[in-house]
DNA sequence: GCAGCTCCCTACCGAATGGTAGACATATTC
DNA sequence: GAATATGTCTACCATTCGGTAGGGAGCTGC
């Protein structure tokens, strides 16, 4: 089958495993079944692999951003259940995900420093400034600090998912699937509990069911 | 000075920051200022290089541990802080420390799954159990899951620590130091606020004075 | 038929890797 | 002073690395 989209799917899957150093072109040739030279025909450097890897994880992602723009539409609990939703499932759907970018996050931490710049401080910004009005509101905790809070949920649901595999066996002895359930669950809880004002959220849960 | 001690100090900064496979004994040995084989003659091989640095860190772990058994002299809301500000105090002194945790257990996660089942699930039981306890005695929310929430707040301190340096720059610009001391704060708010009951925790800072 | 294109191959390159052998210089010990 | 131990070096090893050159099989278009 198309042998360019299976070097793709194997580099991603060993270098999320290993490393990009500890990738060689080699292994993802021997994974795939063809030879070395049959890689740098699709792709033109091991540093282009890896950038044509990041970028279908990158178009993956944009999938998942029409749903929460659509979220977006909805309010207060709602909304943010949403979001959580969408940003814990994308990692915990393939946790390849998540080590890719914590891969990238320890390996290139500069490269990286620009890129959130400019593509993940809008989001923080405009979700701390709901979180802010929330505030004004007396829907959200006054003590919590916007930006930062944002920052270690998103931290948190990435570098979780990206050692559910090893983490995962501190746990009592549960089954695979159901572990990251459980992690899923007690991610957003920790992440809604810390954010509103348990007023406000005794409020809506009875509205809308809790749970 | 001591060679061995330098070239323990400089592998382990370069392992934090490019990776086991991405850190050459030559760059190690132009670090220190030293010919390659100078490290084989005090490590017998590279992977040896890695073993001593890691018991190094666990080493200075053990250094915060007696504090830690301290720390459960005492009760509810103090002894909590006193165990989270020796958590991400560890990795904030030096997040080179959590970036080396991190990569373990990206690179090797079947061996950190049996040394996590041995040296920290113990240790997860007894917060677990300390958590249980709490929630009979209706201090700490019921719906807590406890073993996730000991593990995720664990992530958390660890990967907020690791990932600072690219991470506090989609903050505004602030102060280096001032976004790490942020950081901290914020993610003992969060595991405080998503721990223990609202009422309690009024209850307890008006005794103790709040913040 | 045959030119050209796509795709994968064998064979090879220079550089860098982890690691070894052994010389040498400096101490320490008897 | 001879012997020994310690620590650093130069020189070298086989292997693997990312990458290149170029051949050839199969297909398409004329």
């Amino acid at each position: 089958m198309d042998v360019r989209e299976q070097i793709l799917e194997e580099a991603t899957r060993l270098m999320a495993a290993r490393g990009f150093e500890g990738t060689s072109l080699q292994a993802v040739a021997d994974a795939v079944g063809v030879k070395k030279p049959s890689i740098l025909y699709h792709f033109p450097s091991k540093v282009e692999l890896k950038r044509a890897v990041l970028d279908a994880l990158l178009s993956r992602w944009n999938d998942v951003l029409p749903r929460l723009l659509m979220a977006s539409a909805l309010t207060g609990l709602a909304k943010f259940d949403a979001v959580m939703e969408e940003l814990s499932q994308f990692f915990l759907d393939d946790p390849d995900r998540a080590r890719l970018v914590v891969r990238e996050l320890l390996d290139r931490p500069d490269e990286m420093k620009s890129t959130l710049k400019t593509q993940v401080r809008p989001w923080v910004e405009v979700v701390a400034t709901y979180v802010k009005k929330g505030q004004e509101a007396k829907q959200i905790q006054v003590d919590v600090d916007p930006e930062t809070y944002v920052l270690h949920v998103a931290c948190l649901a990435l570098s979780s998912a990206a050692t559910s595999h090893a983490f995962g066996s501190a746990l009592g002895g549960r089954s695979k699937n159901g572990t990251s359930q459980r992690a899923r669950r007690e991610l957003i809880r920790l992440a809604r509990t810390s954010l509103f004002e348990p007023s406000y959220l005794a409020h809506q849960s009875t509205k809308t069911g809790a749970q």
